[in-house]
DNA sequence: CTATTTTACTTTCTTTAAGAAAGTTACATG
DNA sequence: CATGTAACTTTCTTAAAGAAAGTAAAATAG
């Protein structure tokens, strides 16, 4: 991608996209969640140019996702770790697993099987919730601006009503 | 991004981002949940260079995330709207909002609510959650090999234990 | 019924980033 | 003290992004 920059587009999507949508920067965070940390590592596992990842690392770093720590009795090696912030970006990568098996899969059921540590059971998938718990589709909810407001979601609106015809389907 | 395919990953989280880890994909999918259909009304919408959005939508399509409409009485007119499989992406959407509202927000609060249609009231955060539907972070879980098993879960797993420190953390 | 607009792209050209391979630097190990 | 290792950086080529202009078919205006 070439100089797209969505920092400064009012909209939550567009600035989480800015820092989590790039393709490398997903399968980095997913080798991160399976304990990857170290340069080589992730290079062994991801296959990834070692520009593209010092590139992916750093920004990861910049934008708080990833820390650096100097490994104790290594004065060369560094490890990349998640912070909170990071660590926050996990129903993404479970609900891309998600959504890959029920819709890219095979029938030989799913690759891997995401656990409750304590109880060795399945988690469940992850889905948009009313308050009440129920699982709820795209259809069952509406967008409206908050406090703060989103002249994107301003402007969708306007142009949808242009058109007229204001349902998803 | 040039050239880096992970159709063959054997990873649900790598497929899945080969479809849908892309910056543009991700916000013309966002303005596809907030009811745009056209590729004038995309365009407006995202200020995206009209060969980079005739791109990412002809992908879409032939990932089967969107669908292509003919419009009953406008001959040049067409319409881009969700498949179930594009749809069923809301979570992601709306995970991606809810991390950067809590992660790159201001202090004045949401830019944009999502609400239950049927109620009014807003929806839950999307969480990863057990069995029993209490909320999990990272730690609380491990993944293991599923029914069809994961090289790439297996390759994690011995560059890990070859360090040790077998934590997240 | 001809001229202008509109819709949905496509083409061309330049700039930027990805990818492969080799090189570098500081520290560690035999 | 020579070799190895960790974490990058540099160099070079190729592919994709972005801007701008162009095109074809259908619709609308006068």
């Amino acid at each position: 991608m070439t100089r797209s920059s969505f920092a400064d587009v009012d909209c939550g999507v567009a600035q989480a996209v800015e820092q989590l949508g790039d393709k490398w920067t997903v399968v980095i965070l997913r080798s991160a969640f399976h304990g990857i940390r170290r340069f080589d590592e992730f290079s062994e596992h991801l296959g990834i140019a070692a520009k593209v990842l010092a590139d992916r690392l750093a920004k990861l770093v910049d934008a708080g996702i990833l820390y650096k720590q100097k490994v104790e009795d290594d004065g060369r090696a560094v490890e990349y770790k998640l912070t909170q912030k990071g660590l926050d970006t996990y129903p993404m990568i479970i609900f891309l697993n998600d959504w890959a098996e029920r819709w890219l899969g095979n029938s030989k059921g799913p690759r891997i099987e995401v656990v409750e540590r304590k109880t060795g059971r399945p988690i469940r998938p992850v889905h948009v919730l009313a308050e009440n718990g129920k699982v709820l589709s795209a259809y069952d909810t509406f967008m409206r601006n908050g406090p703060s407001g989103s002249e994107v979601l301003n402007r969708s609106q306007r142009i949808v009503a242009r058109r007229r015809g204001n349902d998803l389907r």
